[in-house]
DNA sequence: CCCCAGGCAGTTA
DNA sequence: TAACTGCCTGGG
C-alpha cells in the first residue's frame, strides 16, 4: 500500500504484476496519446507498452483496476509511481481548473484521465528536439529506430523487441551521415551538438530540476535546436516544472478558436495562459491539446 | 506535383 | 523584439 495525496491505494504484487485498485484519473490512452510521450504503442488488446527507466512495461486498465505487467513491488515503488504521478492528487488540480471556465471544463472532461509523465530529461530533450516541425508518427519511428541500433536490448515482450533510450555517450560519438538513415533530417546537427554539450559540460539534469522554473528554462533554451515550445515541454515532461505552458500549433489553434478570435502571438497566448491557469498551466496546457487535436480544433 | 507536420535559427528592419 | 524565410523528410 502507498499513501498518496489521493488517499489508500490497494496494491497487490502478484505473477510480475502489478495490481493497483482505487486509482482514479487514470486512463492509458489519455495519458499515452496526449503528445507528451513517444515510445508508447497501443497493443491489440488495447493496453500499452513502452520503454521508460531501461524496463519495458505494459499498461491496462480493467474497469476501476490499473495493471502494470512484467514489473514488480521493488520497480512500482522505485520508479512507476513517481513515473505515473501518483502522489499528485489530480482530482484537485481538475477542480481547480474546471472552475476557471467552461472551455476548460469541455477538456477536462474529454482527456479526464491524462497524468504528467516523469520522463528522463536526456531521452526528452532529443526526442522533442526532434519533434520540432515535425510529425509524431515519424518522430517516434525515428527515436524507434535510434533505440533500435544505439540503445540497449532489453529483452522481448508480445513478440516484440525492445530497446532503451541511448545513452548520452553513444549520440556524443556519432557524426551527420551516421544520424542519416534515422530520418530526422536537418536536426541531425541539433542532435548531435546537444550531445556533445551535455558530455562536455558534464551537464547533470538532476541539478538542472533544482533550479527555479526561470532558470532551467534559461538553461534549455543553451541547447541549438531548442526553443520556447520544446524547452516548455522539456519541463513539464522531464524537469517537474508543471507552471511551464508550451505553445504549440494545437494549443494555438484553440485559443485562437475559444479565447482570441484572431491570429495571436505565440507569446501573448502564453502570458494568457500562465495567467489564467497559475501554477496549472502545464496541466491545463495537456487537456487542451488532447482536446483540440481529438477534435481537430481550428483546422 | 504541392502541401503540411506538436518550431527553430539566422537574417533583416 | 518582431517579422520573415528556409528547412530534412515522408505521407496525403
Amino acid at each position: 500500500m502507498i499513501m498518496g495525496a489521493m488517499g489508500v491505494l490497494r496494491i497487490v504484487d502478484e505473477n510480475n504484476k502489478i495490481i493497483i485498485k482505487g486509482l482514479r484519473d487514470f486512463e492509458p490512452e489519455h495519458i499515452f496519446e496526449c503528445g507528451q510521450c513517444f515510445r508508447w504503442n497501443r497493443e491489440d488488446d488495447g493496453s500499452y507498452t513502452g520503454v521508460a527507466y531501461d524496463r519495458i512495461l505494459n499498461v491496462n486498465k480493467d474497469g476501476d483496476t490499473v495493471i502494470l505487467d512484467n514489473t514488480n513491488t521493488e520497480d512500482f515503488n522505485n520508479i512507476w509511481a513517481k513515473y505515473f504521478d501518483l502522489d499528485n492528487d489530480y482530482s484537485k488540480i481538475k477542480r481547480d481548473l474546471i472552475s476557471r471556465d467552461e472551455i476548460i471544463r469541455n477538456a477536462i472532461n474529454f482527456g479526464h484521465g491524462i497524468r504528467i509523465l516523469q520522463q528522463e530529461p536526456w531521452e526528452i530533450l532529443i526526442s522533442f528536439i526532434i519533434s520540432a516541425n515535425n510529425a509524431i508518427p515519424r518522430i517516434k519511428k525515428s527515436v524507434e529506430l535510434l533505440s533500435k541500433d544505439f540503445g540497449q536490448y532489453l529483452g522481448r515482450y508480445k513478440g516484440k523487441d525492445h530497446y532503451s533510450f541511448p545513452d548520452v555517450e553513444i549520440i556524443s560519438e556519432l557524426n551527420d551521415e551516421q544520424l542519416e538513415p534515422y530520418g530526422v533530417g536537418y536536426r541531425s546537427k541539433y542532435i548531435l551538438k546537444a550531445a556533445k554539450k551535455v558530455v562536455d559540460e558534464n551537464i547533470s539534469f538532476e541539478r538542472l530540476k533544482e533550479l527555479s522554473g526561470e532558470d532551467c528554462y534559461n538553461a534549455m533554451l543553451e541547447f541549438s535546436g531548442v526553443g520556447p515550445k520544446v524547452a516548455s515541454c522539456i519541463l513539464v515532461f522531464a524537469m517537474g516544472k508543471v507552471e511551464a505552458c508550451p505553445i504549440d500549433v494545437w494549443i494555438k489553434r484553440v485559443m485562437e478558436h475559444f479565447y482570441f478570435h484572431k491570429d495571436t502571438s505565440n507569446k501573448k497566448i502564453e502570458q494568457f495562459a500562465r495567467q489564467k491557469f497559475g501554477q496549472y498551466a502545464g496541466y491545463a496546457q495537456q487537456y487542451l491539446f488532447y482536446y483540440a487535436r481529438e477534435h481537430k480544433i481550428g483546422k
